[in-house]
DNA sequence: CGATAATAAGTCGTGTGCGATATAAAAGTC
DNA sequence: GACTTTTATATCGCACACGACTTATTATCG
């Protein structure tokens, strides 16, 4: 009855192995893009608003700066954004989708789709999952904080 | 409507930060007992079934020698188990829980509850949205395969 | 029985992730 | 206006996580 440690009732442990499991789907559709599953987030968030600060971007990504740092230089590296240092507040930097960049939503596009179908779940059904386990994060945050 | 590069609509997002999230609860935890959380994961493996193989504990981890030999020699170190090359098959290693290993155990019961508070839901709840949580993996893996 | 294939674990390179710390710039304080 | 504090980003060290490959051992097949 006290013995609560079975890997089989941790919701943790289902969390984490499906996290990996969309890593394995995500894989050879990024791979043609030439993306890594964080460098590709970075890029939606950029897609769907340019010029965001670094800070900015890891809020949202709850990401932190040293996480964040070596991966937007590798975007970088490869052609996808710029990187500049804000003329206002010399602290901030900005991130910029290069032509490249932009034009690299147009493959991106078929992702999300792929996606779907390899959940084998209608998107009614996933609205609702991701809705509890949104749910789920912030309880986690809200305790951890 | 074709663009549904949202972050925001993304299952796997949700399901990649709330993995962090986990984290973030799990860590003040952990580093009470000298682990990280997949070498808790394998710990707890090995406190349900003892003397399990590399290969074996990979399979139910989901994950690759790759990872679980530098993760297994590092709990080696830390002299919670012993790594020791099968008799039998000379191909295979067998884990064993040293008495410290063992005894580890009693420091890490209250763990699960913890998380479980820190959750904010009950049993049921947890219990329901896991079962969705493994039923989407099985079909993530499937897809993958 | 000997060559070949399959299997188990390990090594290596790359890319996260984060905590602790560093650096530099801006903001606040007296 | 010099001093302190805060803020934004970057650096470093450690530990995953995996793909590609290596090594050693076992199984299989002619």
């Amino acid at each position: 009855m006290s013995d609560q440690l079975k890997l089989d009732t941790f919701i943790c442990f289902a969390v984490y192995t499906a996290s990996h499991a969309f890593n394995r789907v995500y894989k050879p559709l990024l791979d043609e893009l030439g993306l890594t599953y964080p460098q590709y987030l970075a890029m939606v968030c950029l897609w769907e608003e340019d010029s965001q600060t670094v800070g900015g971007l890891g809020e949202k990504l709850f990401l932190e700066s040293s996480t964040l740092t070596p991966l937007l230089k590798r975007l970088e590296t490869a052609g996808y954004i710029r990187r500049e240092r804000s003329k206002q507040d010399e602290r901030v930097v900005v991130l910029r989708l290069t032509e490249e960049g932009r034009q690299l939503k147009e493959k991106a596009e078929t992702v999300p789709g792929c996606i779907i179908d390899a959940s084998g779940r209608d998107a009614d059904q996933l609205g609702r999952l991701q809705a509890e386990i949104i749910a789920l994060r912030e309880a986690l945050n809200k305790s951890a904080a």
